[in-house]
DNA sequence: CAGAGTACTTTGTAACACAAAGTTATCTAA
DNA sequence: TTAGATAACTTTGTGTTACAAAGTACTCTG
């Protein structure tokens, strides 16, 4: 495969993954609760797209209670942020020719 | 799903698809294997992308034999161009929050 | 300890992506 | 008229992915 595709990054393909990138670049910071009902996915689903971002390391957690309620914010990491960023750079040069 | 996700045209999530329409709105017109060699796929691959997007109605093509080989033109239609379009504006709104 | 809420994990299934190999069609050259 | 070349597919098989639904674990309150 080519370098014009090949700089697309397949973690950000999904448009999921692609909604909680972009959620959590614009936000700083989300819960679980926060990325769901913003999206409109079911737990699991947002749950396991979540942990592929984690296991790239583009995302990070903190788990902590508020209100007496289990309490899981989500954050992009740096990696997350410049990964992101040159998957929408190769988007655009794709769509310059 | 959310509005958010949901404008986000799944015909377009694929990369090879990306690239195709990409190709074609820039190139106007190309050939079988101007895409293959721009894109750098296999054929079986190539094809059953193009197919998909011939069945929403996004691509057409053009038969004839140029140069005594055969030559298939293919076009983005004016329904294509409209929904990358719209679907390009959707990952543009989700970016910006 | 029951109940509620968050945040998962597991399970099962259907859709998808892809390479490789096989097929069809139309030409040229002998 | 038939073998060979090339383009453009189609078929087949396999591994990966997306997703919903159901189940689980944790920690709080009353």
């Amino acid at each position: 495969m080519k370098d014009i595709l090949k700089d697309l990054n397949k973690a950000f393909e999904n448009r999921v993954r692609l909604g909680i990138m972009s959620a959590l670049i614009v936000n700083e910071a989300l819960t679980f609760n926060d990325l769901k009902s913003l999206l409109g996915v079911t737990d699991g689903n947002l749950a396991s797209h979540i942990k592929s971002l984690e296991k790239s390391k583009y995302v990070s957690y903190i788990k902590s209670f508020i209100d007496r309620k289990p309490n899981t914010e989500y954050r992009v990491t740096e990696l997350g942020k410049k990964a992101f960023e040159s998957h929408l750079s190769a988007i655009e040069r794709l769509l310059k020719g």
